[in-house]
DNA sequence: GGGTAAATTTAGATCGTTCTAAAAGCAAGG
DNA sequence: CCTTGCTTTTAGAACGATCTAAATTTACCC
């Protein structure tokens, strides 16, 4: 009785067959709970696992059941704090569904993300959430991605032939009404030269929000004068660097609607440089609401995103798409929330 | 000529096979590029793939060779900064040798990892780079990841029966080392009533850096009352909380060696609340060099552990691993090191 | 005990690859 | 034309699971 496990192999349902001398479909169906078997038998093989240790091989499962339990998960960029907080909403979700996370970085390039790609479809996911690298062609993914596998498409458009990716999910932020909101704000705090700090024009969401902005402003009856619409490279380095352009023209504004957060921190310190004090001089809104702007000085007034939320609710949208995917292509929106803090105080009288 | 591919089911490599009339074993010679094949059948072969469209079955393949060209991440807080970082390390090297990250998080739940790992094993991984929530248990993690899969333990030791893992690998930071460095850079500002502040008493990580602060208080002859070595919850909120604590003994203390960045900002809005300024009324150190340190008011000095290097250096170590299994367990300690900015500024005269 | 239905078990093909061992094709030399 | 040795191709059995269809056992009834 009881051979022992096999030595430098893993034991597999043969090992497990053979030590209490049944068929390996008996085993197989034990595994999987079938009410088919034997009480006795059951308990058995159970004990059989046990001794020799059994892991599941599921990747042998999937080839024989041409299915699949891994979501891969690719990211433009993994080190900043919001795709962090959105790849672990992500993995809650997907954890506690037996679907496993594929990770893969891109890093911003869009060379790099082809490549992920065509790596990752290889070990073939059920599906694909997917946040872009900057100026990803349509075309291009597609053709590494193929037609068969879902990919749900994350906080940014892609650029190029995006007919073809109709048939793609899409997750976006409400940016546009999102900056809408910040700058009605400002409005309301009694600013009336108000700029767009920050982004830029290449990149989707920072196109929306300078359409909410220019709405807000429209809507208000203020005019927008050239040099209040600023670009710079999205971080907090770029944003100290271009912040002088805000003060060219002959109308300086009084406050701002940054791009992001790392913009606005920017700002502040330079700001500060000029000798003006950020919230009571100058008052200025980020977007994403980081760890960090609740805690500068002063308090950074933003958009929240909870991307942590985000990312429970793209594990959702493309585990439904797996279940069905034949349904029609779906277009989310998700809402953003303004939170008043002191960087957005009135103007001086 | 050209039978279309077939629909609703992936290509294989049959379906090659027979579109070029050649043989499986052809195809799959030419696929990994084999110098057996004939130059003209190659040719033939290569433009049968392009033309169907053919996806190579990475799973199928694996389960074949016995081998598998996958490795799990499992981190115990994939939303904090630090971990985000050493995670994009992992992946980035990772990716550029054909291996692929199964990513797990277990929000420092115990539970959750043995759940996690259970999962992540079923997938068959060539090796695991772990991170283990705090209270992980040696036993428990071992009858988890079984004895054939490589290791590598990163950041934190694990409590229980630590010999059961010795012939796993571990990656470590020189916590001890990099307190030390804090504790002396502080004395040598003219420092004499220093305390230790936040983490707690059953992290590996917190023990040796009060190890380190403790080596460097002694080697100055310098004392350490019982009220400066305070616990609080390694993160902001909580060390603002307890930060009286500090000022209860009839000595306080100068200055502060706090457990990590978290922590230090925490106690910097503390000390604004007794209304004492950070770095010129107290000096204060942190530990991991997190965005955040460098823009706080003052700018903290701190200890950087560059994570994402880490994160490199870790899947360098477990690809080494799992090449050469049976070499002998390495224990590695990564250097750490000391950025001195504002908010060490010596005592008041 | 024989017959029938239900419960339980199983042999063997299969998923998409790789590997082994051998077969087939080809050129050159006798 | 037959060997010999090289190059190129291939049939068929693996890998570790599942599934189908059928075989076997058990239970029950007359």
């Amino acid at each position: 009785m009881g051979n022992t496990p096999p030595v430098g192999r893993k034991v597999t349902l043969s090992d497990i067959a053979a030590g209490c001398d049944v068929s390996r479909a008996t085993v197989s169906l034990v595994l999987r709970g079938s009410p088919l078997v034997n009480k006795h038998t059951r308990a058995r093989v159970e004990e059989e696992l046990r001794r020799q240790g059994y892991v599941y091989n599921r990747a042998a499962a999937n080839l024989r059941r041409r299915t699949s339990s891994s979501i891969a998960l690719v990211l433009n960029d993994l080190a900043n704090p919001f795709f962090a907080e959105f790849a672990a909403g992500v993995d809650e979700i997907l954890g506690g569904t037996g679907f496993v996370t594929l990770l893969g970085s891109t890093g911003e390039s869009t060379e790099r993300e082809l490549a992920v790609l065509g790596s990752l479809m290889e070990h073939g996911p059920a599906g694909i959430i997917l946040s872009p690298a900057e100026g990803s062609d349509a075309q291009q993914l597609l053709s590494a991605v193929g037609s068969q596998t879902p990919l749900l498409l994350f906080n940014r458009e892609v650029s190029g032939d995006v007919a073809a990716c109709d048939h793609w999910d899409r997750l976006f932020l409400d940016n546009q009404r999102g900056a809408r909101l910040a700058t009605e704000h400002l409005i309301a705090q009694g600013h009336k030269r108000i700029a767009f700090y920050g982004g830029h024009q290449g990149s989707s969401s920072c196109r929306q929000r300078r359409a909410g902005y220019a709405e807000a402003m429209q809507s208000a009856g203020l005019s927008v004068e050239t040099n209040w619409v600023v670009e710079c490279i999205p971080n907090r380095l770029d944003a100290v660097a271009q912040s002088d352009q805000l003060f060219q023209g002959k109308h300086a504004p009084t406050a701002a609607v940054c791009y992001n957060d790392a913009v606005a921190l920017g700002l502040m310190l330079g700001l500060h440089q000029r000798g003006l004090q950020p919230g009571s001089d100058f008052a200025l809104t980020g977007f994403d609401d980081i760890a960090e702007a609740a805690v500068s000085a002063p308090p950074l007034t933003t958009l929240a995103v909870t991307p942590r939320d985000r990312g429970r609710q793209a594990a959702e949208l493309i585990l439904q798409r797996v279940r069905d995917p034949s349904a029609p292509p779906h277009q989310t929106v998700a809402p953003v929330h303004l939170l008043v803090r002191d960087s957005s105080s009135p103007p001086h009288a």
